[in-house]
DNA sequence: CATTAACCGAGACGGTACGTCCCGTCTTAAG
DNA sequence: CTTAAGACGGGACGTACCGTCTCGGTTAATG
């Protein structure tokens, strides 16, 4: 490691971007954010928010990142029904908390290539790949046919929670999830998930 | 109906217009268009398009519906395979055809409540309805089982195809409209579409 | 002369800036204006400035000409003495009324090129010929020696008021435009001027 | 004297700070001169610089001062014309090298009044002092009108050396030095300086 | 056929955020 | 105690667009 030289970074700076981030976009809406206003709510200049992040989507991912690190759930409970119900529960919760995050960085991953990118490999990608590996197991275990692409089940579910967190129709409540995990396991060809 | 007067509005402005933002769309991306971009390459003052429009996006959604007027298929072939077929095939097409804009209409719609509004209800609603409709005729053949609501196809139906438009994963060709057929009848324990 | 094509300048504008500038830099002093400061206190838009000044020296100077184009003297009296007296007095009068504003422009045409070319040809130049014209004429009616080059007495002139307006020593009043006028009749042979 | 302890001040550092300033205002003049510049040119912390000067033009005074501390002459040769061909012809010479130094902290001297005192009163006064020196010791041999006083003299030729410093007319060349002490002959009434 | 109302182009206007630069200060570890 | 390194709060820079406004001119339907 290359030895650390001259002030080190403020940590109390770092947390206080991310904190106003989304404490202004959860009050204004994304449209409404600006780098000069988190600057000025989270009390630093200008200089210190673009030292660290080139976009204020940039600023939101790692606030989203930093949250949800304790949060990902990672299901292995020896049947699909369950996995699925588990994660699909935590994620449409997780997706509901943070939806207008989440929607602002889909949306601004429209226009700016780079952060598509960063968005698509750090954050999305691996949330895809959970679940992807709760299907692969159960395909271990012989529980779906052979026909079935843990990947492509993977693409369908999460293309049902996208279309809700961007306002297509429907809220992301557990019915919303209950009912995603049923298509899943249909498709799947697996047996159902306990209803409590 | 109230009698014109005065100097009637400019067909030709309008069509520069639409013109010119379909084409820095495609040229440089959503990000870098802007009112004044649009009216200079329409060769058109700013005053002109405010006048009609109330912001680029509103202009994209007027472009948008203008040209997919003629496009729109609503098959009824008397069965669910193959309309469905006919109309993943061409609303993916459709949707390749005009990937930029609908996904630059699709971020600005998580910014401007009022686009997101009308996008949604005039654009996105009709085409799922057809969606629908198709699915519903083929429940009153007796085609697919009581428990389907013809609505949450539609609605996983758009899902997927809205996240290959964003950008999620995958291209949008003919290989996934009709992986995406296969799926939607399977769901619904109808038949399946010919095979060519 | 062309056609004037779309919103007229605003004159009042124009007239807010100059006496915004006039205004601050006596307040506050040359390295404390800023083209914000301007904007702000002209009510007007920062871009409305940069559109016809490229920095607030030359909106100074354009405040300066504008100001002194009325007090420009040409005394012509058919007497060296009193046309030396006549414009020095009036002269240094202009100086001593706009000290801030002159010293801050030869300050500033030290570090900007275009604007000392400007400052220089369109300010200085005409003044230092007045001057000079005096002295030629004097010089044809035969009061001042063969060997007096007029812009070497002007030169002079200046470079004395010049080394006041920058604080060098002294100040600018009547008495040091008279004791000048003293020096450069007695350096140019000519008889002196009237004392009142 | 206090015991010193600690680092000792680099001396090395201070002539690199010295020597960076220099070059580079000559290299971009001293309106593209920054502090940092210095300290990255000078391949020390800014912190450094802010220790021992509080402006670029501090630094450039003592540039200054350390460079014409040999250069200074201070002629008494018995006569004035002598005497003042030989201080004109050097400190115009000295002028000429400094120039951009010296517009340089000229015009910095209008902006800030703290430098201003010290420019005025370190560096100018003394020079001026010499040459009030040299006619006030012609006034005693009784070279020189007894109404003349030195002291405006010596305000009238460093005013004209000044304006051709600021860039006012003409250049610094030994042409000019001549024709200056030949004026100041003509105004203190002595005996011209011999030519060579 | 003149009037009149709405349109059109051009472009200046007040306003806001952008991203950069430099200011002068501070907080480290190293000497 | 000084030094190199470099992050910090602060603030002006000059630019780009926003959406509005005020011009002179144009183009039909109306009176």
């Amino acid at each position: 490691v290359t030895a650390k030289r001259g002030r080190p970074r403020s940590e109390s700076a770092r947390r206080a971007i991310l904190a106003a981030a989304v404490a202004r976009i959860e009050a204004e809406g994304y449209g409404a954010l600006t780098m000069e206003e988190i600057a000025r709510h989270a009390g630093v200049s200008k200089q210190t928010v673009y030292r660290w992040w080139p976009s204020k989507a940039a600023i939101l991912l790692e606030a989203l990142t930093e949250g949800a690190a304790a949060a990902a759930p990672q299901p292995d409970t020896g049947a699909l029904g369950t996995d699925l119900q588990q994660f699909l529960r935590s994620t449409v919760r997780g997706a509901r908390r943070n939806q207008r995050i989440l929607a602002a960085l889909m949306s601004e991953a429209q226009l700016d290539e780079a952060l598509g990118q960063a968005f698509r490999d750090q954050f999305l990608a691996t949330r895809r790949g959970v679940l992807s590996g709760i299907v692969r197991r159960a395909a271990d275990r012989g529980e779906v046919g052979g026909a079935v692409d843990p990947d492509d089940v993977a693409e369908l579910a999460f293309a049902a929670l996208w279309y809700r967190i961007l306002g297509g129709r429907g809220r992301l409540d557990r019915r919303f999830a209950d009912g995603l995990a049923d298509t899943l396991i249909k498709l799947t060809g697996a047996s159902g998930a306990p209803r409590p």
